[in-house]
DNA sequence: GTCTATATGACGATAGAC
DNA sequence: GTCTATCGTCATATAGAC
């Protein structure tokens, strides 16, 4: 009983190794070759195996996309929210809304292979599954909650739904990210044409949102 | 010598018409099933020949996708030329940015299949020919003329390079453009949720990019 | 349980007959 | 200009060795 549960464990964790090869070496693929040239067959062959034996470890290559959609969700989360609690949270609007905008876009533009399956769509029949997304709806909470922590610190405007404020930002932020992208791919994020804009459009941004109201220490919620 | 020139006039004339089908039909194939999901093979099956009589008017598949790109790019600067000959200039800066902005995200949202070749990166190893590409840079000029135009009449601010401005405006209508299609890909242009936000988008820039010097003439609002 | 060997059918592309 | 025949590669499936 001890022995087999031992092995089942030592089999699993050799299984979950593997797995993690294969993602590993797919996001080298997708870097290079674009998204869309995710090929079963290459994997196989620079992890010198023969491409039906990774169908032990993924039904289909869309169940390799799935797996790799969820993956890259999980680690730009994780990167999210590990910068959001290591953000000053005394940070005035405009600062605060400018180091989250670099955070963001800068893993984004340093990761094409993971941002262009999660924000695009260049995988005809590819559709993530409700595994695979929830990690991506965690993204979009963890920015939901930054925001209103700025609205109820008093330095966003409350006349403003939250959403649409959520939603004007997303715009912002990917439109750089989708620009920065598609026209100078390969382009490091600090020397990037549009990534170097980052600071006038939150800028921007930030004059449109920011409180009317003057700011009162520790202020709860106070409308008009 | 005559009748030569007439029948090489003709089998130019039919072989001009043969490609606009093989266009018409892939630009309906990339509709459906995504602009990666184009094929050689479904192509000639609609239309009702082989596969290799379509090489005899495309020399690969990324020449088909050139002549995609090419045909795309002046599909929207012709509607962007046509739709700025009509444009009323004597319109306020915050107005005159909105039809702006709606002419141009309609036409993108309206025809993702040109959009995501035009404007993202989905077929790997395609990148598009001088030739295909002129047309678009044609579209960049024709932009730019207009924010030119709305600096020259006093509205725009002229202490900002037009080349940032510029940069700004293509940040926010490609961010509407691209979550757009992603988020809600099928939605129409009247009903999405980020092409609801473009009035809200559009007074942001308009408000950031505004001259603050009062105009002489014809003044159509004066500020606080 | 995990792999190799092998097969199928679709794809892009080419050569050559008519 | 269109066809048939064919090639190499791809994703995918199955049979069976160890």
């Amino acid at each position: 009983m001890e022995t087999g549960a031992v092995q089942l464990d030592r089999r699993q964790r050799r299984r979950q190794e593997t797995i993690e090869e294969v993602l590993d070496v797919a996001a080298e693929l997708m870097r290079e070759q674009g998204v869309a040239g995710l090929s079963i067959g290459e994997v196989a062959r620079r992890m010198g195996i023969r491409p039906p034996s990774l169908y032990v470890y993924f039904d289909s290559k869309n169940a390799l996309y799935d797996a790799l959609f969820e993956r890259g969700a999980n680690l730009i989360a994780d990167a999210m929210q590990t910068f959001g609690e290591q953000l000053d949270d005394t940070l005035p609007l405009e600062d605060s809304l400018l180091v989250s905008a670099n955070a963001f876009i800068k893993w984004a533009v340093e990761h094409p292979e993971y941002t262009q399956l999660l924000f695009w769509r260049p995988v005809p029949g590819f559709s993530p599954s409700e595994r695979a997304y929830a990690p991506a709806i965690r993204l979009v909470e963890l920015s939901q909650q930054r925001l209103a922590l700025l609205q109820r610190r008093g330095l966003l405007r409350d006349d403003i739904a939250l959403e649409d404020i959520q939603r004007d930002w997303t715009v912002i932020t990917s439109g750089i990210v989708s620009q920065q992208l598609a026209n100078e791919p390969g382009q490091p994020f600090e020397s990037g044409t549009f990534t170097s804009a980052i600071p006038r459009v939150v800028a921007m941004f930030a004059r449109q949102y920011a409180s009317t109201q003057p700011t009162r220490r520790a202020r709860h919620a106070d409308k008009r």
